[in-house]
DNA sequence: ATGTAC
């Protein structure tokens, strides 16, 4: 049996181990198989400060939603997926129409052809998947600015209510899972024996990232006849840096130390655009979604019983999911996550953040929508 | 989250 987490920020130091400190009120859920995960990190060697966001839950052999420092650089502390992140780019639209606008998203999983990308600096090696969205919980959602909450800061980054936004969470597809790989089969869980190496490939899976989104959103826009404006902000939540000597490693936790950062909702409920202040006790970090409250295979078995595909299709604030994979509109229903206003309050609580606007979606692209087959389910 | 094996 696991622990659960009595205290608001509770830590935890012996002498020869990592500090542990959690960022959650004592009424945020936190699955203990998560905090457990925290101490089986900050026992690694090197290992020296292990901070949970709010949205933390157990990962495949990392907690998702941490920021560990260690003066030794674990690859798999941060994952396949090096170089996922949310942009928000401001999108104008002559008529938003949330169903006209999702019949007309152009096919993210079918990758650009590179030849129609001239001048656009490439990372070397690697083309197949360019402007592809991949699965799990990468999305590009179509989102209105809802509720000002820091006018100030919303009017620096030209934000206002009403405005659409796209926002893109995607990472570097099986690059980064190609990296992480070569890496495992030989070292397994263990240390980076050439750190620079790594951090090499790493930097190059981040390029990646980052140009992965704006192509994508470039399509997208291309596609809805729309312009497209410069990101507000284009933050990874999975990646690795040298921070003072050590190694900072970041699995589903952003840059939170004067970083504007967008933290996910769900594909149903709002997302916020933060201003993140967050200190070394946190790792310089802020969460990166509402945080899975359900596995994957949970989310699928009790979502079948509670949720019709139409009512996943079609959520409760009026937008629109485009996802032709029933199993995949399951495992990312709403219900399977934590309520974003609850990680967003807790990182208030703890002085990591300052919320500057809220976004409610309109369209959520998540994969293409099957045309229906004839005669057969979809 | 991923490519690949079942």
């Amino acid at each position: 049996m696991g622990r659960s987490i009595l205290s608001s920020q509770h830590s935890t130091q012996q002498s020869t181990r990592a500090t542990v400190t959690v960022f959650a009120e004592s009424g945020s859920w936190i699955e203990s198989d998560a905090v457990d995960q925290c101490h089986q990190v900050a026992a690694l060697d090197g290992m020296i400060h292990v901070a949970g966001m709010p949205d933390l839950h157990p990962g495949k052999g990392a907690p998702i939603g941490a920021a560990m420092l260690s003066s030794v650089l674990y690859p798999l502390l941060v994952g396949s997926d090096i170089g996922c992140g949310i942009a928000v780019f401001p999108i104008r639209l002559k008529r938003v129409v949330p169903e006209r606008l999702a019949g007309r998203f152009p096919d993210l999983d079918e990758p650009v052809d590179p030849a129609d990308l001239p001048g656009t600096d490439i990372p070397a090696g690697y083309t197949d998947q360019l402007g592809t969205v991949g699965r799990g919980n990468h999305f590009v959602e179509l989102a209105r600015v809802d509720e000002v909450l820091d006018g100030g800061h919303a009017e620096r980054l030209g934000l206002t209510a009403g405005d659409t936004v796209l926002i893109v969470h995607s990472g570097s597809r099986g690059l980064g899972e190609r990296i992480l790989r070569s890496h495992t089969e030989v070292h397994g869980a263990g240390p980076a024996a050439d750190p620079a190496a790594y951090l090499a490939a790493h930097d190059e899976a981040v390029r990646w990232g980052h140009l992965n989104r704006r192509i994508m959103a470039e399509r997208v826009a291309d596609a809805l006849g729309a312009e497209l404006g410069e990101p507000v902000t284009d933050v990874c939540h999975n990646s690795a840096e040298v921070r003072g000597g050590h190694y900072l490693h970041r699995k589903g936790a952003a840059p939170g130390d004067g970083t504007d950062v967008l933290i996910a909702g769900t594909r149903g409920t709002r997302s916020f655009l933060v201003a993140g202040h967050a200190g070394a006790g946190a790792g310089h970090s802020v969460a990166h979604g509402a945080g899975r409250k359900m596995s994957r295979s949970d989310a699928l078995r009790r979502g079948r019983a509670k949720h019709t595909v139409e009512e996943l299709r079609r959520t409760a604030v009026g937008s629109i999911v485009v996802c032709g994979d029933r199993q995949l509109l399951f495992e990312e229903a709403p219900g399977a996550y934590k309520r974003i206003e609850q990680v967003i309050g807790d990182l208030v609580a703890h002085r990591l953040a300052t919320p500057v606007v809220s976004t409610v979606p309109l369209v959520t692209y998540k994969t293409a929508d099957l045309a229906p087959r004839k005669g057969g389910r979809r």
